[in-house]
RNA sequence: GGCGGAGUAGCUCAGUCGGUAGAGCAACGGAAUCAUAAUCCGUGGGUCGGGGGUUCGAGUCCCUCCUCCGCUACCA
């Protein structure tokens, strides 16, 4: 495969001491519908993701639960990948920051930034509450206390620094000439204002905790988590082997997707630590919203959070996946609701699409000889329809080239729409008694369109779509892209199962179906 | 304080180069009956945050005021 072929996709690595919540789910579903797209259209995949195991936090966590620290990330890595199964992600790969692939990279992108001067050793010091095991600086300072009313003490240790403030043009530059680079636009001007503010060196070891990756030459020294946790996505394509078919293939990754609170480490330091190295930085990086939770900011404290497993099991995995997709313009913030759940659930996926592929398969079946119907001469509304079908293919890639998950199924649903009102005008259940002839055209002419709704939506709703296909007899090896188009149609007098349900509705307890 | 963004129909939002306001949902009325009581059609007199200005004409440009939100350095 060429290089112009491949895609590499990235989720941050999870920090262990989280458990596992909605936003962890969002970010790698959204990795994870670009990924199947892409594999759908032809590209070579690579969508890492994993855990992010060391720091004071896990030493500490560790010590409290009694574990050594290594037996306790192991437990709580497994979370995370646990949840990757359960969300049914993709991803090839999952990394975890102890693993010894990872320490050999890390320690070997510290030498290579060590050995043309970008670290040197100088002193750390700042503000550091003990009550809240933090450290703030002098604006952050409340009357000479934390903001948090924590007495606070000057305490000073010895650090090596990464030589950030040297970047600050670079990154300009960088930006200035890659204006896809950070998305979406809001995110970028951000960014762009808090480089031009300055930048000032960057501490990146500590030696106030052991658990973590050891400085080369200078055992006193664990790394701090910038440069342990952004190197994972080199680390996966085969680092510190730049030589390594992965790394050739893939780096600079096409995409970071990122939470929104940790864009600046992914467009600031990363790439100001890859130039510092001599490596290209990614190609862009992504920062999505957060979601409340029925209108309401979600925090621990209000104990709101929102489990995505918990979702999966009381709406589906379809479900959830679409509207997590659909509500919200990825990039901006969104509230989970109830109600809103469950229109999405109902009136986009149950009515207009699923019942769709019921009433046309259904007809099929039962006036078609249970066979894809013979079509006749097309007329204009046949051409019409097919040919927006055609389209959606390139609408899609835009919209998927731009993480722009929501127009893609905008785009998808006016087509199902379409199909839904070509049903009522042609009204093929009157053409069976009148015009059978025309009757299997106007059928088949759905058939095929449902088979590029199918095909175009399984990276959103992958199961459901896939129990389309299967309701068309469509081969597992006819599923991609590569299929769309005339050259792939449905072929007369292929015979289809009797059509079931595919997309739920979801029914209020207590107020059954009438 | 500085920088950036936003205030448009009950709700969520679109509105390109300025030309007398649109979509989805909800609501109401109708058609149809193939289908997961699903579908389709019709119905929107909302000071486009307030005020002022430019213009033949402004959500759409300028000024000003109000309100809300994000960022403003080491909280993955």
């Amino acid at each position: 495969m060429s290089r112009a072929n491949a895609y590499y996709i990235t989720s941050p690595i999870y920090y262990v001491n989280d458990a596992p919540h909605i936003g962890h789910a969002y970010t790698s579903l959204a990795c994870d519908a670009l990924a199947r797209f892409m594999r759908l259209d032809g590209r070579e995949v690579k969508f890492l993701t994993g855990t992010d195991e060391h720091g004071q936090k896990v030493e500490k966590a560790a010590s409290a639960a009694g574990e050594a620290p290594q037996a306790f990330v192991e437990r709580m890595s497994r979370r995370f990948s646990r949840l990757s199964d359960q969300m049914g992600f993709t991803n090839d790969d999952f990394i975890r920051t102890t693993e010894q692939r990872h320490v050999a990279s890390v320690q070997r992108l510290w030498r290579e930034l060590a050995a043309r001067d970008q670290i040197y050793l100088g002193v750390y010091a700042g503000w550091y509450s003990v009550r809240d095991e933090a450290f703030y600086t002098e604006s952050d300072l409340v009357d000479g206390m934390a903001p948090t009313g924590a007495p606070v003490e000057w305490v000073e240790e010895p650090s090596y620094f990464f030589r950030l403030s040297a970047w600050q043009d670079r990154l300009l530059e960088h930006y200035e000439n890659n204006p896809d680079f950070i998305a979406p636009e809001t995110r970028r001007n951000e960014v762009i204002s808090f480089v031009k503010g300055g930048l000032v060196d960057l501490s990146v070891s500590r030696t106030s905790f052991r658990w973590g990756v050891p400085v080369p030459d200078d055992p006193d020294h664990v790394m701090y988590v910038w440069i342990d946790a952004l190197t994972n996505y080199i680390t996966g394509v085969g680092y510190p082997d730049t030589a390594h078919p992965e790394y050739r293939r893939f780096w600079p990754a096409d995409v970071h997707l990122v939470g929104k609170d940790i864009l600046r480490f992914h467009a600031v330091y990363w790439p100001a630590f890859l130039m510092a190295a001599e490596l290209p930085p990614p190609k862009r990086v992504f920062a999505h919203g957060w979601w409340t939770n029925e209108g309401r900011k979600i925090s621990k404290s209000l104990g709101n959070i929102i489990d995505p497993v918990a979702l999966v099991e009381r709406y589906g995995l379809d479900q959830v996946r679409y509207f997590l997709l659909r509500e919200v313009p990825f990039g901006n913030d969104g509230d989970f609701s109830h109600r809103a759940m469950v229109s999405r659930m109902n009136d986009d996926l149950a009515n207009d699409f699923g019942n769709l592929v019921q009433r046309v398969l259904s007809m099929v079946n039962r006036n078609c000889d249970a066979r894809v119907p013979e079509p006749g001469a097309l007329e204009d509304a046949d051409e019409k329809l097919l040919a927006a079908a055609h389209a959606l293919l390139d609408e899609l890639r835009d919209s998927f080239a731009r993480q722009s998950f929501h127009t893609a199924l905008i785009r998808l649903w006016e087509v199902i729409g379409a199909a839904n009102r070509y049903v009522d005008e042609q009204a093929p259940w009157a053409l069976n008694k009148t015009d059978p002839a025309r009757m299997r055209t106007v059928l088949y002419v759905l058939a095929e369109t449902i088979r590029h709704l199918a095909v175009l939506a399984q990276p959103i709703t992958p199961g459901g779509a896939g129990r389309i296909l299967d309701q068309l007899a469509v081969d597992e090896g006819a599923r991609g892209f590569a299929s769309l188009g005339p050259d792939g149609a449905l072929v007369p007098g292929t015979p289809l199962a009797k059509p079931e349900g595919v997309f739920p509705r979801y029914v209020e307890a207590g107020q059954g179906a009438r």
